[in-house]
DNA sequence: TAAGTGTATTACCAAACGTTAATATAAGAA
DNA sequence: TTCTTATATTAACGTTTGGTAATACACTTA
């Protein structure tokens, strides 16, 4: 890890793409609200179904499924029917990475 | 009938305290608009005066003097006034580490 | 002092968001 | 078939957000 990536020099900037700014807005918007983390934090790197993330997360089966149509809507969770039970995971390889990133960041005492 | 996935692996979920989770989506909110992201971006490490950050991520002046008050507001930025010039600079260390994070996952390597 | 530059604030409006409640669909069980 | 569980969808409604335009404020210089 290189902290030169963020000493920009001179006009240097950071996700300086406009399409890469693009893309890391939208992903850190769908990911930004508390219900929608949690889930993603449930889910982690393992296969939940909605019943139980609705267990784990704690809010109204309508709401879940809500929330979990955003997620699958832009591409950052992917399901699995079986039988009359939908499973869900992160599908998306950076959203995942991200999530570990922000438990990095945010969880002091691990 | 039971969610036997979930319970399987019960102690594994990142971010598991609500209080991380909140804070951590707060943050993710502020970033997570395109404009707001870039004005971080363009920060990076460095302190750029608000007209510095006009020209480069470029919207309007009132714009970004908003948008530059909700990150302030939240902690993200501090800022310093040098005669009637105003300079920023991101002065939450997590959101730092976060943008470089950022980087590192959406920013292909070119 | 007046004029000019840099930054912040306000008011207004439209659009997006989030929740609840009700209903719909699908599949297994009886 | 009918009942029950699991999930998705829709409508309605209040809240929040974001942008523009206008204006206010702060500081500097002539």
């Amino acid at each position: 890890m290189e902290t030169e990536a963020l000493d920009a020099v001179d006009g240097e900037q950071l996700l300086a793409h406009a399409a890469d700014i693009e893309i890391a807005s939208r992903s850190l918007k769908a990911m930004s609200h508390p219900l929608r983390l949690k889930i993603l934090c449930t889910l982690g790197s393992r296969e939940v179904c909605v019943q139980g993330i609705v267990d784990n997360v704690g809010t109204s089966q309508s709401n879940i499924s809500q929330h979990l149509a955003i997620l699958r809507d832009k591409g950052i969770l992917s399901s699995r029917k079986d039988a009359n039970k939908v499973f869900y995971r992160i599908g998306d390889e950076r959203t995942l990475r991200l999530i570990g990133m922000m438990q990095e960041v945010f969880c002091s005492t691990d």
